[in-house]
Formats: structure tokens, sequence, C-alpha cells
RNA sequence: AGGACUAUAGCUCAGUUGGUUAGAGCGCUACCUUGACAUGGUAGAGGUCCCCAGUUCGAAUCUGGGUAGUCCUACCA
């Protein structure tokens, strides 16, 4: 074995030997356990946030397969279609053309042919991380069988009334040209105007004052409004004004929805470009007249001196016309939340178009109930709240996009506009009766993608059809995925999943019985990460490692703002001066979970990273150390010979019970940094820095008997052995590659960790005895050592310890652990003060009663001695007088249970007689 | 506007149902290359647990009120 751990060669090893004996396949079992990998982008790549889940899933995964659970990892990727269809149109672009030239089958070719091309990058990338879902049942959302299920789900959905068409308000995204979901509009504050325009009464005398933030949508007012208590204009209502530019004329109308503080009290109403103005003019019978096209230039009914304008150019024509005609009253600056698409970036407009509906008001009753009645569990819980916040006051759901990449609704038209909505064409013109030469038309547009993800957990196992996967790994056991996508996916999986998907008995089936909602990854700053902030960390680059000028080349490459790059530049100089180092899979998998406590996001520090990589090399070399003591010695696995377990052995077993119990909590819990940090401390704290110590005495011992060093190597390997298991959900590969050379000493055979079964504690094991002996046994050592450290006595130079006035259990221990005393604190003798034998000058540490001395001679310095002890004496005094506090009220002992007195008790009595022997130290040294 | 979350060592974070000398990693200081490991060992310094009030024998922990920050949802034209 390397001095020091090697990550890169081991994990290709590896994961190619997994991958190909099909190790990631479910393996068998009476329960099942399986988790649906949240399907990411297929032309995408990996980001922290991804590393982070798959690391949280696969963590799980292998701790439920090594437990004997016949275990599922579903993994597959998503069409993602507005992102996929805007990469490759940008390819076009590059190359001059449109996607209108190449036409929609030659387009979606393309598309396909981009999916091909960069389609194994992301899932090259998953195998880095180590990650081990079945590979073979990998699915892709526009597959045959997925794309039949969102056909199925369509067609039974619009059966039942629960999709309908229907010409609404829409978000329409100019620049993509599409209709997209209030859940893909971001609104923020920025700067604008608030402009106040006179409207003429008509009539002749007088006006009306309006107030707007987008000018240019008054070619389309078709009223204007006031609140109907509101004394000012309450005689105007129900008078007309005259709409300036369009020569049209409008109502007053009264509505309470105006409120009378806000610009002039009079809102001029649009109701085919503004969602409010859409409602009221639905509840007033108004007019809805669109002026814009489809690029969101002035078009429709507007008048034609403005169409063809495009929309911000109108607004200044328009307020430069109103202007002209003495209408414009005055500016004033104003902020406002501006829409726009979180694809594009553009603003968006409120845009009458005929779109498909999913009516979830009917299917969120259910998934509310599922909740709430806790079938289906959040963690951490306050998401739950979120969750209903959502859902109760949920809008309806609309499903079609002007795309071509996607699932095509399976609907068709004849010439008259009527449609009929079926599996294919044959299908409708049969189930309707319709003549052969009746020509139809497909929809031309295609199904939001979260459409088909919400079918996810089932489509993916052969849904609609009833196979055998289907019914064994349906529900499935949890999600793990960001709060960012509850709403896009988790709750409308949710709805679906229970709406389609039923038990034998006819019930409903939840897509998942628990929802593992992660923080969110951001910089070390707290700052979202993101290309246009530069402050991307690449998992693989932690992995791998990567040089300064390709970190800083690959963070400025692509740029939407190439004017930020050299900042970007200056910042990752500054940040990685030499680069990001290789710290491997396993340190990077150890560090997210490390960092993942529930309900907050995560600071991704790098420092984490780099001492879990030193924890690697930790776990290396403590193996190195045991197969040097072990390979080719008897290891004690004959169990007709003698063996001797030594206080160290039996100690190290029972602490090894303690932390394999405090693990499975932790991930019982879905408490990872937990977890991780019982296993760190377990294996650095314990095993590494007492137990492999406390090996030496009696394998490097030559009048050790072979029973006993049988018994002592044994127990190295065999926990060793134990805590590699452990560890392997954790750290695949630096666990897999120990274990094999391990196993074998310790008496396992088997062809990988992977499938080996989960350590399980056994109470029976621990050895509270032994613990308690070695509690002494350090307390002897570190009292030993502190005297050591702060009267800089060199650590190689051998002492003569002196103790006195301890008991018979303290003559007992150090009877039987003299070898270890010695050997741990380098003392060359270790002398009991009989009663009444004078004690040299020296430095003191207490173990209880046990006074421990170190004869000062010339190491130890009287002043430096007097001064470690006023210290002491400080921290005892100012402890004493706290318990003394609390142990004189009257209350305190009256009303605080009897053990907790007892314990305090207690405490004053240990600190008492520690003071009482410190301070006759003092005078001792003093005396001298 | 409504809601959620966060505030603990220089930094990143733990802290179970109230009872600890308030912990870990990184960083820092001193000493040390001793036969697994300097990606290491030993020892050490470092905290008004954001503030105020309350409940309680006892509060980092529970309650109320502030302050600061992050986020979500809905928005006034």
């Amino acid at each position: 074995m390397d001095k020091t751990f090697q990550p890169a060669e081991i994990e290709t090893r590896w994961y190619q030997e997994w991958e190909s004996k099909g190790y990631f396949a479910p393996q068998g079992g009476e329960s099942t356990y399986s988790i649906m990998i949240p399907p990411p982008n297929v032309t995408g790549s990996l980001h922290m946030g991804h590393g982070f889940q798959q690391s949280i899933m696969d963590a799980l995964i292998r701790y439920h397969r090594m437990r004997g659970d016949d275990t599922l990892w579903q993994v597959g990727t998503d069409h993602a279609g507005i992102a996929t269809q805007m990469v490759v149109e940008r390819q076009l672009e590059a190359q001059g053309i449109n996607r209108h030239d190449l036409g929609r089958d030659r387009f979606i070719e393309r598309v396909w042919e981009w999916k091909e091309e960069s389609g194994g990058n992301i899932t090259r990338q998953l195998r880095r991380l180590g990650a081990s879902p079945d590979w073979s049942r990998e699915r892709f959302t526009m597959d045959e069988g997925l794309s039949n299920a969102v056909q199925e789900v369509f067609i039974r959905l619009y059966k039942e009334g629960l999709i309908y068409r229907g010409k609404r308000l829409v978000n329409w995204d100019p620049v993509l040209h599409t209709a997209i979901s209030d859940l893909e509009v971001i609104s923020e504050e920025e700067n604008g105007y608030l402009w106040h325009f006179r409207y003429p009464l008509a009539g002749g005398e007088g006006h009306l004052t309006v107030a707007t933030t987008r000018p240019e949508t008054m070619l389309g007012d078709t009223a204007v409004a006031v609140h109907p208590e509101d004394e000012r204009y309450a005689h105007l209502i129900g008078r007309m004004v005259e709409l300036p530019l369009t020569g049209r004329q409008i109502p007053v109308i009264a509505d309470d929805y105006v409120d009378l503080e806000f610009g002039t009290g009079c809102v001029k109403i649009t109701p085919a470009h503004d969602f409010n103005d859409y409602e009221m003019g639905k509840r007033h019978g108004l007019p809805m007249i669109n002026i814009l096209d489809d690029d969101a230039a002035i078009g429709g009914e507007a008048p034609q001196a403005y169409v063809g304008m495009d929309r911000f150019a109108a607004r200044k024509q328009i307020v430069a016309d109103l202007d002209a005609l003495g209408l414009l009253e005055k500016i004033d600056d104003h902020k406002l939340k501006v829409p726009r698409g979180d694809r594009s970036g553009v603003v968006i407009e409120p845009y009458l178009t005929d779109q498909w509906y999913v009516d979830a008001r009917a299917l969120a009753g259910p998934a509310i109930a599922a909740v709430e009645n806790g079938d289906i569990r959040f963690v951490p819980r306050q998401w739950e709240n979120t969750y209903f916040a959502w859902m109760r006051d949920i809008q309806d759901w609309c499903i079609s996009r002007q795309l071509w990449w996607g699932h095509r609704i399976p609907a068709w038209y004849d010439d008259d506009g009527k449609f009929y909505v079926g599996a294919s064409e044959a299908a409708v013109r049969e189930e309707h009766g319709l003549a052969e030469d009746l020509a139809l038309r497909q929809d031309q547009d295609v199904l939001d993608t979260w459409f088909s993800s919400a079918l996810w957990t089932f489509s993916t196992l052969g849904w609609p059809d009833a196979t055998p996967e289907l019914a064994r790994f349906h529900p499935t056991s949890v999600l793990v995925t960001g709060f960012d996508i509850i709403f896009f996916w988790v709750a409308r999986m949710i709805m679906m999943t229970l709406h389609f998907v039923k038990n034998e008995d006819g019930t409903a089936q939840m897509p998942f019985r628990d929802v593992y909602v992660t923080g969110l990854i951001r910089d070390e700053q707290g700052q979202k990460m993101s290309k246009s902030k530069g402050n991307v960390l690449d998992p693989i680059d932690l992995i791998d490692g990567i040089d300064l000028e390709s970190l800083v080349a690959k963070r400025t490459a692509g740029m939407m703002q190439p004017q930020l790059a050299a900042k970007i530049e200056k910042a990752t100089r500054k940040q990685f001066p030499e680069g990001i180092n290789a710290y491997g899979t396993d340190a990077l998998r150890f560090t997210f979970y490390s960092l993942a406590s529930t309900g907050r996001d995560i600071k991704f520090d790098i420092g984490r990273i780099e001492g879990y990589r030193n924890f690697c090399n930790k776990i290396w070399n403590a193996a190195r150390y045991v197969m040097m003591n072990c390979e080719g010695e008897d290891c004690g696995q004959d169990e007709s010979l003698p063996c001797e377990l030594s206080l160290a052995d039996r100690w190290i077993i029972g602490k090894l019970q303690e932390a394999e119990a405090e693990i499975a909590r932790g991930m019982e819990s879905y408490r990872f940094d937990l977890a991780s940090q019982a296993i760190y401390e377990f294996i650095w704290n314990e095993y590494c820095d007492w137990y492999l110590e406390l090996s030496k005495p009696v394998l490097w011992d030559e009048g050790a008997s072979e029973a006993a060093k049988r018994g002592t190597r044994r127990t190295l390997i065999r926990v060793l052995e134990a805590w590699l298991r452990l560890l392997h959900p954790m750290m695949p590969f630096i666990t897999e590659e120990i274990w094999q050379n391990v196993a074998p000493l310790a008496g396992k055979n088997g062809a990988t960790i992977m499938l080996q079964p989960y350590p399980v504690s056994a109470p029976d094991a621990m050895d509270t005895a032994a613990n308690a002996d070695i509690e002494w046994l350090k307390g002897v050592i570190v009292g030993i050592r502190n005297i050591r450290g702060e009267m800089n006595i060199p650590p190689g130079k051998a002492l003569t310890t002196l103790l006195r006035n301890g008991g018979e259990e303290d003559k007992r221990r150090l009877h039987e652990n003299a070898p270890f005393l010695k050997k741990l604190a380098k003392l060359e003798e270790i002398h009991w003060l009989a009663d009444g034998e004078e004690a040299p000058a020296a430095a003191t540490a207490l173990v209880g009663e046990l006074e421990i001395l170190v004869p000062m001679a010339d190491l130890i310095d009287r002043e430096a001695e007097l001064a470690r002890l006023s210290k002491e004496i400080a921290r005892l005094e100012k402890d004493l007088a706290r318990l003394a506090g609390k142990l004189n009220n009257e209350s305190f002992v009256g009303k605080a249970p009897a053990d907790v007195v007892a314990k305090e008790r207690e405490k004053m009595q240990a600190q008492e007689l520690a003071m009482q022997k410190l301070q006759e130290q003092v005078k001792r040294i003093q005396d001298m």
C-alpha cells in the first residue's frame, strides 16, 4: 500500500467492477427500498446541488442494500423541453439559421442528435460520484414507454374533465414564443415610472387622471375603474371617457379592487393584458381588446398608427403623443415588480391565447389530505407548511407550450376548429366515426416538461402496464430533492400519482413515503452559485482537481455578460491561487454528509473537504498499520486456539457497538451530519488515537503471550473490517479498496464490500467495566501529557512517575495496565508511594483521588508549575462557587429531581477534594 | 403584505425531551519527523450562546417582544 491515499485510480477501477458485475441491480430480499432519482436535464451537467443530492441518495441506497433490503435506485434523465430546445436553437443561431428554416421534423432530429451527443455527460458525472443506481433500467422522459404513460394520463384526464382547453390570459414569453406557467415567471423589483394620463370625459367637461406603469397597454383599455365608495369620483360612475389615441369611448366603472390610496384612485382597465384587469373585465362584462402580437410588438386590434412597433418603442411613442395632446400630467419614479421568464429573462406579457389546462384544484384535495394525515412526510417538517400554502390556493396549470421539443399534445383538429383527443389520428377517427376525407391536423403544441416529470415514480416502472416492478417498488421509499421544486415537481407528482396509481383494493398509492428536502448549496459567502456570478464549483473539479488557468477559463467561458469576466477572473485568482486540489470522491461525499444538517442552506467551505481528504488519508494509514501487523500473522480466526482479549480490545469492541447504534440512528432520521460525525469520531478519536496506540504494547512486547497477541490482532482486524462496512455507504471507494485486503484476514469472503451485511450494534458486546478502566487509563495518560505539554518537556524524554493516595481500584488498574501506561505516556518508571513516604518536588495531576506526580528534578520550572496549579485552582473555584450557590439554594434542593441534586453533590465533593489536593501541592512547592 | 428559516469560537457548523466545565472541523500558538500517517502527533489559547423581558430551583434550549440576515408566496394600476 502507498504511504498516502491516491483516490483517482482506485475510483475508476472499482466503479467499472461494480457496474459490470451488476451489483447495482436489486439483489432480492424480503422488504423493499426504492428511490427514484430526480431526473437531471439530459443535456445538462452536474452541479453541486446534484452532487449533494446524489451523495445522499447513494448513501441511503448502499445502506439499505447492505441491510438486505431489495433495493432499487431508478435512474434516468429529463428531456427538459425549453432548456434543451434553447441550447439547440443557439447552436443553429451560430450557423446563421433558425428552427423554422429547418422545419419541425428536421429540428427535432437535431435535438435528438444533440441528446445522443451530450446525453452521456451527466450520467458519466454521476458515475464519478460513485452513485449506484441500476443503470440497466435507465429511462428518459421521451422514451416510448414514458411517452405512452404521458399520453394515457392526458387522455384520461381529458375524458374525466380534468384537462380542458380554453382561451385565457397566460404568461407569454415573447422571445421563446410560448406560454409558460406561473412558476416559470420570476418577479423582481426594478426601477420604473408611474405615468399619469388624463382621459377626457365624454361630453367635453373635465377629465379623469389614471396612473400606469405600462403606458402602451392603454391602447387596449376598455374601462376606467374607481372604488365604489370614493366620493371624489362617485358622480362619474357610469359616465364615459374618451380613450385618447383610439377614438373609443370607455365606461367608468366601480369595483372595490381599486385602492383609494394609490395613485389617483382611478385605474385604467386592460382586460387582455393584465391579470387583475382580466378578472375585473370578466366581472363587469368588459370587452377584451388584444393589442399585441406574438413578439409582443403592437398588433391585434391596436390603432394602425402603432401596429408593428416594438412594445417599448410604442411606450415611448404613446407617452410622447399623449404629451403632445396635453394629456400627460406627470411622471413619477416608481419601483415595481417586473415579471421575467426564468429561461429567457425577458419581460413576460399577459397575453390572450388558447391553451390546455389541468384542473389542479380537483387533484389537489387528495394531495393535501395525504400530507395532512401523515401518509407522506416532509423532512424537515416545516416544508409541509409551504406545500399546504401553495396547494390550498392552487391555480389551474397551463400545460401547453408552443415549443417543438417535448410530448406533442394528443389532440386533432378539423378545419372548423373542432378537436378530438385520442392516442392517434386513427384512434380519434375510429372513436368519433370521422369520415376518411375529413382533414385532421394534430395540435402543434407540446406539454410542459413537468407534466411528464409528474409521472416519474410510476412511468419509469412500466405504468400503465401492471408490471412486477411497479407492484414491488412502488410506492417508493423517499424522494430526495431541493425545496425549489416542491411546487414544480413534488406537489404535481403527489397529485398525479394519487390519481392514477391504485392498490389492488382500489385505494390510492403515494409516490413516496418521505420527502427529504435538502438545503441549497451556496458558495463560501452564502451566495447562490451561478454562472453569471462566476462562483460555480464543479463537483468533478473537487474530485480531480483543476489548475488555476483552467478554472479561470471555465468560469469565464460563454458568458452572457462578457463584461463580468474580468471581475470573475480576479475573484477566482484570489480565492484559488493554486487552483483546486484533487480531493477524491470519498472526501467530497463525506463533506456533503457532514454539512447535511436539516433545515438550512449550506455554505460550501473548501476547508471542510480538505479536512475529510485528510480523514481518508488517516483511514488509509490506519489500515496500513493493521495490515503490517496482521498480514502473514495469526489473526485468531482459528477458534480452537487460545485467544485472550486485552482491556483495550474489549473496550474498542464496545465502542464499535456504540458507534454502530449512533450511525444507524443518524441514517434512519436523515441526519447524515450526525452519522458522519459519529463515524469520524469513532475512527479517528477512538480507533486511531487510542486503540491503535494501545495495540502496540501488546504486539511489540516480546513477553506478551501468543494468546494475547492473537486476541489483539483479531480485534484489530475485525473491528477494522466492521467499520469499513459501516463507512462504506458514505465512502464507497476507499472502503472497498481496503476491505479487499482486510476481509480475508478477518475471515470474511465475498466479492465486494457493497453486498456485505451492514454492521448492527450488539448491546451485549458493550463492556462498561472495560470502558471505565480505559477512561481511567486515559485520564492518567492525559494528566501526564498535560504536564509534559505545559512544562515543555520533550515528548521523547522518558519520565518517572509517582502515584499517591489512590484506592484499591486505582491499584488494580495500575497493576493491569502498567505496560500501556508506560508506552503511551512514555514513562520509564511508575512508583506507588507508600503511606508516609516522602515525595520529591513534583508537578501534579489528579484522576479522582489518585494523585499523579512528575518529579521536577531539572525538568520543571517551579514558577511554571505554580502558575499551572493556580490556573487550575481558579477554574475549580469558579466551579465550586457555582455548585455551592446551587446546593445552598433551598428551592433547587427542594424542587429539582433527586438524581440531579445527587449528581451536583457528588460533583461538589469531588471538586472540593481536588481543590484541597491542589492547594496542598501549592503549599509544598512554595515551602521548598 | 403574509409566511418560513437563521443568529453559538476568527471561519463553517453540531448541541436530542430545560440540569455539560457549551462541542467538532478548519484556522491560530507552542513543542515534536517516536518503527501507520507532517494530509501527522501532543498540549494550549479562543465564547456576553444577537438584544430585552418573562416562565422555572435552573434557559444556548421554552414563551413574548425587538434587531439583523436569508428565502418563499402574493402583490397597487
